[in-house]
DNA sequence: TGTATATTTCGTCAAACAACTAAATGATTA
DNA sequence: TAATCATTTAGTTGTTTGACGAAATATACA
């Protein structure tokens, strides 16, 4: 059921699609969404819970990836089902394309840009 | 995200998970689970919403059952996640035990037992 | 036609939730 | 050591949600 709560917050699923273009830092997906850092570390401590996704500090930053083989296979085929389902959507495109802008800088300005 | 939010509730995936014993009428349901008439229908209605139930009436009856090869794939795959991945509990075996019972007696005799 | 009966809709209330700001934590750099 | 930076935790607020009871709807029976 932590799994089919993370999942029914369309912000969360968001971040889920955001996550097949491989890890990202939680400022990372601030700059995405423009949603204030507490609120998307929330969504992230909640994905991480249901273990639909890992971290992985590194430096100053905090990357968060979707969880891999050595998850439950419940996590694993609800990140299936969410790609395959919601993932056409043009949300889903547009928030790729800007991902792709936010990828391109470094995190550090990123971060430096929002003062976080 | 309708398929997501109907899912995030408990109450309503316990429904799914005693709708794999066939169909069931409202009253049924109510009977199984001790909320007011009010509330399952209320349940029945976001799961229809979300196509993952259908619904035949007849009589004075209205019965609820999974929604079947004509339901969109998002639908007929989430069903298929909910009963691999949260139909092995505790609660699902005592509710499947309970529903055997509902189902040995008459719907009528149900509805007159619960006065609704 | 009138009266049960089964379900749905409506209105209300308390609990849960998502968003924010501000403060705390933990790690790096000067 | 002090300062800075990225993230998390705590506390607050407005909205959503799930429960109920009462009223409305629709069907069957007398």
């Amino acid at each position: 059921m932590a799994i089919t709560r993370a999942i029914s917050d369309p912000s969360r699923v968001r971040i889920l699609l955001a996550l097949r273009q491989g890890e990202l830092c939680v400022c990372q997906i601030t700059g995405l969404f423009g949603f204030a850092p507490s609120t998307v570390s929330k969504h992230l401590s909640i994905l991480h819970q249901a273990g639909l996704i890992q971290s992985r500090k590194t430096e100053r930053w905090v990357y968060y990836r979707l969880a891999g083989k050595s998850a439950p296979a419940a996590a694993r085929e609800a990140i299936g089902w969410v790609h395959k389902s919601l993932g056409r959507t043009g949300e889903a495109a547009r928030d790729a394309k800007n991902l792709k802008k936010i990828l391109a800088t470094d995190p550090a300005e990123i971060c430096r840009r929002q003062r976080c």
